[in-house]
This record gives structure tokens, C-alpha cells and sequence, in this order.
DNA sequence: ATAGGGTTAG
């Protein structure tokens, strides 16, 4: 071959193996080209190729770059970094140990210090510590790169993520020269680890602190549930950048204040900054999060004039927030006209959003669907899934997945995978297997896993059950009075009066405070908030005007008493009888009917789970009123039309 | 020659 031509070849295939965004398909027809040419062998050009599929987020393109690796005759240690990287990254992060040991028997090759820093992170990312990471330690110190400032980094935040923060803070106070990443990560090894004062001590030392230093903290006070410590560092910081906003703009949605979180974005709006694709993901959960569907629409057009709708995860955002705001069938359009190769969460964000909306024999089928078309789901598809079949009644699909996702997936259930089973049985009415299941778990279960087999005893009402789970519970958790409702509902439902009064005495004895339930309504893109017992206001006497007009009607024509049980979940407020006309669903309905046109869907967003009465109501409104009502509560969708719910009342 | 650690997004 001419020079010239081999020349200009060469730098063509550079070109092509240098974009960083590229999909499966371009990436088989460079290696098409790498054949023709004879430079498939070459370990320049087939390492590019390799990085080129293992940094791709496509689940097919790492299971190429596997099979591209195991073919090839001799790979060096780039590409054994390339292939223990991308396997870090993954759902799987603890198989990158395999190649690293490969690597480490290797007669002719050695581990270098991108080797040790990419499979430490696989450790970081697993979470759980045991002995690999410890080995891992050892062999670093072994090849002389336990010093070497990425692994050292690496070092840092696989101990705080395996819950070791004493060793985290020795690997950084004996690093020779720590910088500022590794002072960074120490912050965040002591906010993963709970030491909030250890944080800010740290940050205090610190010799420089740039721009990531200050999000570090900010990342640490929001996730630590302190938002106004947040707030203060958000005020004090010399700069800030788009990551520094959607910290923000996510945490104050994650802790319920959503007026600040709008508010956020619309001072970053208001300073002339261009929201990046993260910061704008980041409004879009808050909207998910409060349920704010007008707003998360105005938003979806704003990204596809950003020209953002080719970037996965923004798709993944609009499918959990058309979900979570009640319109299934807009999230299921975003999954389906993705301009983008889907991933794993695009699957499970879809999967969940069936789950949610009790659509569980949907999302089985989609399930399916995602294992035929090649993805491979993760510990979240599953939480997705089983959440789905408990929702639907659905127990010997729920208990097979279960099974699969031990045999075929090699997916270790966690915590919330035992507490789906348990919720599964329980909710089935099957407590007795429910108990026995959580008794011969592998882990020791945790207070939610005993409140969510409380909560089965008190739907199917079993005294003797509930009593001994709530020994348990007031072991761990002594102080916690939705426990003390639940059982005192198990009480009530059997007329056992004097232990409803018992129960309520302890609380009032021990000042226990039951979390208020609100609701929220949006009307013409305005969120209007209305909490149970709350000082009168405009809207809120409107409300109650309104409402005492549908509950007479209700009465009249439909022949609506108010459900005795359901009072008893309000057993701290003083009047009883009248409490359960004003729950606060209640009044966000009522305000519906009265503020938005006819034919319009009421979506409303609750804090708590809908009560009994509240969920008879909705659907008596819908009949009367022909209005398609969406409530979205602490744990699902209820979607009322004609008098029935999409539950079939079963939640 | 190629890549890497700390902050936001299910």
C-alpha cells in the first residue's frame, strides 16, 4: 500500500475510534474496517475499538467488547483495564475482579495503576467490603501502587462506600500528597459515613478548595437531609456551576419543598445560565416528585428545543416523570419514540411506571420484552418487578422472579428485595408464609420489613401476628407512632376499644407526633397544598365550601356514610367524627372540581396512603361528577373513573 | 501513543 494513502487511512481510523459518543453499530462497522484493512490485530487500533464499546452505556455494546476480548489472541493491559472498567461500571461491578486476577496471574503482563484504580472502584460500587477490597489493598501496597494518588483516591471512597470510615481517614492521613480530589473525597468519604461535623472539619483544613469542594458539600448537606446547611454553603460559595443548581434544585425536591426547588431553577433561569441536560433532568424529577404534570410538560417541549432528547437519561427522566405525575400512557409514548438507544433504566423507569399504575401483567410483559431484545436487568429492575406483582395480586410470578433473579441473574437480593416478598405475601393475605419468609431470610431484616408485615395484619386484620411484630418493632424502633396506628387499627377493625385507647395513651404519654397528611392539586400550572386541620385561608375555605356541597350530594344520591374505621387513623385529633371529612385529598378533590374546567383530569399528589374512605369518595366523585380523578400516594397510583379504581381495590 | 480519582441525574 502507498504511504500516503496508509497515512491518511490510519488517521481516518483514529478519527473514527476517538468519538466518544458512538453507538454499537458505528463502532461494528469500525471494526469492519479495522478487518479489511489488517489492523484488527494491532493492539493500538483493537484497544481503541474496545474502549470504544466499553465506555458506551449500551448494555450490547459491553457484551461486544467481552466477546471482542476474549477472541482477541493476546491482549495487553490496556485492554485488560479497558475490559475490568467498563465491568466496574456495570449492574455486575464485583466481576471486574475477574479479569484483574487474570491480569494479576498473567505470566508476561502486571497490573498497572489504572488496573488497581479501576477495580477498587468495582469494589466502591458493590458496596460491600468483606475480603476482596482488603486484598485489593494489600496487593496494591504489594506493586508499590497504594501510594499512587488515583488509587489512593479509589482507596478512599471504596472504604466509605464499604461503610470502613476509619480506614477511609487512614488511607488519606497517610497519603504522601494528597490533592485536592483526595481531599474531596474524604469530605464525601465522612458524609457517606454520617460525620457531618467531620465533614466540615475537613473541608476547613482543606489547603485549596475549588468549585468541587463547595458541590461536595452542598452533595453532602442535602443528601444528610440538612437543607438549610445547604442553603447557607449555596449562599457563601465564591462560584457556582450547573452541577452546584441541581443539587439544589433536586435536594429540595427530595426533601418535599418544592417551591424552592422551582425557585432555584428559576433564579438560575433569571442569571442567564443555560441549563445543561442535568440540571434540567434535575427540575423534571422535581416535578416528578410533586407531581407537577403541566410543568413537567412545558419542560419536555424546553428540552426538545435544547436539542437534549438525543441524551438517554433525559428520556429516562420524562418517562419517571410523565409516570409519577399519573399519565402512564405519555410516559409510554416518550418509551416508545425514543430518538435514542434505550438502556437498563429506560426498561425498569418503564417497568416501574406500569407498577405504579398496578398495570402488573403489563409489566411482566415488558419484562420480557427487555430479556428478548438483550438487557440485561439490575437489582432496581427487579425491585420494579416484584413491586409490580405485589400491587397486582400477582404471587407465584412475583415468587418466580424472585428465583430467576437469583439463579439466572446472579443478582444478590437486598433489603428491599426481601421487604417486596414480605409486602407480596402480606398483602395477599399469605401472613403466616409472610412471617415464616422473613424469618428464614439470609440477612437480618430491618424495621421496614417488620412495619411492612404489620401493615398486612392490619389490612387482613390478625391481632395475634400483629402483636408479636410489633414487640419486635418497638425493639428497634420504639418511638415510631405510625407503628402504634397500625396496630391500634388491627385493634379497632376487631372492636377491641380498650387497646385503642391503651395505644393512644402511650402516644400522648410519650408526645409522639403522627406525620400530617397533605395533598397537593395543579391548576393552571399553579400547585396548591392543603393540609388536614390547617389554619383557614382563601383556598382552603373554598375547599371545605365545595366539599360540604359534594358530600351532601354523595349522600343524597348515592346513599355515602362515612366509614367508621377510617376515623380511628386520625386517633389524635380532637374531633373525631368530623376529622374524616377533612382529609386533605379531600379538599384538594374538592378544589378540583371547583377550579378546573370540565373534562379536565384531577391529579392529585398525597404524602400518606389514602385511606379507606377517602378511596370510597374519589370514586363516588367520579360517577357524580363524570371526572377522571388520578391520586398518587406514598406508595402507588389510584385512577378513579366511573365509580371504579384502577387498584380494584386492592392496594 | 490510547484511559483514570472527587460533585448533580432511576
Amino acid at each position: 500500500m502507498n504511504m500516503n494513502v496508509s497515512k491518511r487511512l490510519e488517521e481516518g481510523l483514529v478519527s473514527l475510534l476517538s468519538k466518544s459518543t458512538t453507538t454499537l453499530k458505528t463502532s461494528k462497522q469500525t471494526h469492519a474496517h479495522l478487518y479489511v484493512t489488517g489492523l484488527h490485530t494491532h493492539p493500538f487500533f483493537f484497544g481503541k475499538l474496545l474502549l470504544q464499546c466499553a465506555i458506551s452505556i449500551s448494555d450490547h455494546a459491553l457484551q461486544y467488547a467481552l466477546r471482542l476480548f476474549h477472541h482477541f489472541p493476546s491482549p495487553d493491559t490496556f485492554m485488560y483495564n479497558t475490559i475490568i472498567r467498563s465491568l466496574s461500571h456495570s449492574s455486575t461491578p464485583l466481576t471486574s475482579l475477574q479479569p484483574f486476577i487474570q491480569l494479576l496471574r498473567h505470566p508476561t503482563l502486571f497490573p498497572d495503576s489504572f488496573s488497581f484504580a479501576f477495580v477498587l472502584k468495582g469494589v466502591a460500587n458493590y458496596g460491600y467490603l468483606k475480603r476482596p477490597g482488603i486484598q485489593l489493598h494489600s496487593q496494591a501496597f504489594r506493586h508499590g501502587f497504594d501510594d499512587h494518588i488515583f488509587v489512593g483516591t479509589t482507596l478512599i471512597s471504596m472504604y466509605a462506600e464499604c461503610g470502613c470510615y476509619v480506614s477511609a481517614r487512614k488511607v488519606f492521613e497517610e497519603m504522601s500528597q494528597p490533592n485536592v480530589v483526595a481531599w474531596n473525597a474524604v469530605v464525601t468519604a465522612c458524609f457517606r459515613c454520617g460525620d457531618m461535623e467531620g465533614a466540615w472539619g475537613v473541608f476547613q483544613r482543606m489547603p485549596i478548595r475549588n468549585l468541587t469542594s463547595w458541590n461536595v458539600m452542598l452533595a453532602g448537606y442535602v443528601k444528610g437531609g440538612e437543607l438549610g446547611f445547604a442553603r447557607r454553603v449555596f449562599s457563601e460559595m465564591p462560584m457556582r456551576d450547573d452541577v452546584s443548581w441541581s443539587t439544589m434544585i433536586v435536594g429540595f425536591a427530595q426533601g418535599g419543598s418544592f417551591d424552592d426547588s422551582f425557585g432555584f431553577f428559576r433564579e438560575l433561569l433569571r442569571e442567564g445560565i443555560r441549563p445543561s441536560e442535568v440540571s434540567l433532568t434535575g427540575v423534571l424529577s422535581a416535578c416528578a416528585q410533586a407531581g407537577a404534570f403541566e410543568f413537567g410538560k412545558i419542560l419536555h417541549g424546553f428540552m426538545e428545543k435544547a436539542g437534549v432528547l438525543c441524551i438517554v437519561s433525559v428520556n429516562n427522566a420524562l418517562i419517571d416523570s410523565y409516570s409519577k405525575c399519573g399519565n402512564v400512557d405519555m410516559a409510554k409514548m416518550v418509551f416508545q419514540n425514543m430518538p435514542v438507544v434505550k438502556c437498563t433504566v429506560s426498561w425498569t423507569s418503564m417497568i416501574a411506571a406500569l407498577a405504579m399504575h398496578g398495570r402488573g401483567e403489563e409489566a411482566i410483559r415488558l419484562f420480557h420484552e427487555m430479556e428478548k431484545s438483550g438487557f440485561t436487568p439490575d437489582g432496581i429492575t427487579f425491585i420494579s418487578l416484584l413491586y409490580a406483582c405485589s400491587h397486582s395480586g400477582l404471587v407465584d410470578q412475583g415468587c418466580a422472579l424472585f428465583s430467576k433473579m437469583k439463579d439466572l441473574y446472579g443478582i444478590e437480593p437486598a433489603i428491599e428485595h426481601y421487604g417486596c416478598m414480605v409486602d407480596l405475601y402480606g398483602r395477599a393475605a399469605r401472613l403466616q408464609k409472610a412471617y415464616e419468609f422473613i424469618c428464614q431470610m439470609p440477612i437480618s431484616p430491618n424495621a421496614i420489613i417488620w412495619r411492612t408485615l404489620l401493615g398486612a395484619c392490619s389490612i387482613h386484620g390478625n391481632i395475634e401476628l400483629a402483636e408479636l411484630v410489633k414487640a419486635r418493632l418497638t425493639e428497634m424502633d420504639p418511638n415510631n407512632s405510625s407503628d402504634h396506628v397500625l396496630l391500634s387499627n388491627v385493634y379497632a377493625v376487631a372492636g377491641k376499644w380498650k387497646d385503642v385507647a391503651g395505644i393512644r395513651r402511650t402516644m400522648i404519654e410519650k408526645s409522639m407526633k403522627k406525620t400530617p397528611g397533605w395533598s397537593m392539586i395543579e391548576i393552571d400550572k399553579v400547585i396548591y397544598g392543603f393540609v388536614a386541620g390547617e389554619k383557614p385561608n382563601e383556598v382552603t375555605e373554598e375547599a371545605h365550601d365545595k366539599l360540604r356541597e359534594i358530600m351532601l350530594k354523595l349522600r343524597t344520591e348515592e346513599g355515602y356514610a362515612p366509614q367508621v374505621r377510617s376515623v380511628l387513623h386520625d386517633i389524635e385529633e380532637e374531633e373525631k367524627e368530623d376529622s374524616v371529612t377533612k382529609h386533605s385529598e379531600k379538599l384538594a378533590a374538592a378544589f378540583g372540581i371547583a377550579k378546573l374546567p370540565k373534562g379536565k383530569v384531577l391529579r392529585i399528589v398525597k404524602n400518606l396512603r389514602v385511606c379507606g374512605d377517602c378511596h370510597t369518595v374519589m370514586k363516588l366523585i367520579s360517577k357524580v361528577y363524570q371526572v377522571e380523578i388520578v391520586v398518587r400516594d406514598r406508595s402507588r397510583f389510584h385512577s378513579f373513573k366511573d365509580g371504579f379504581c384502577s387498584c380494584r381495590d386492592y392496594w
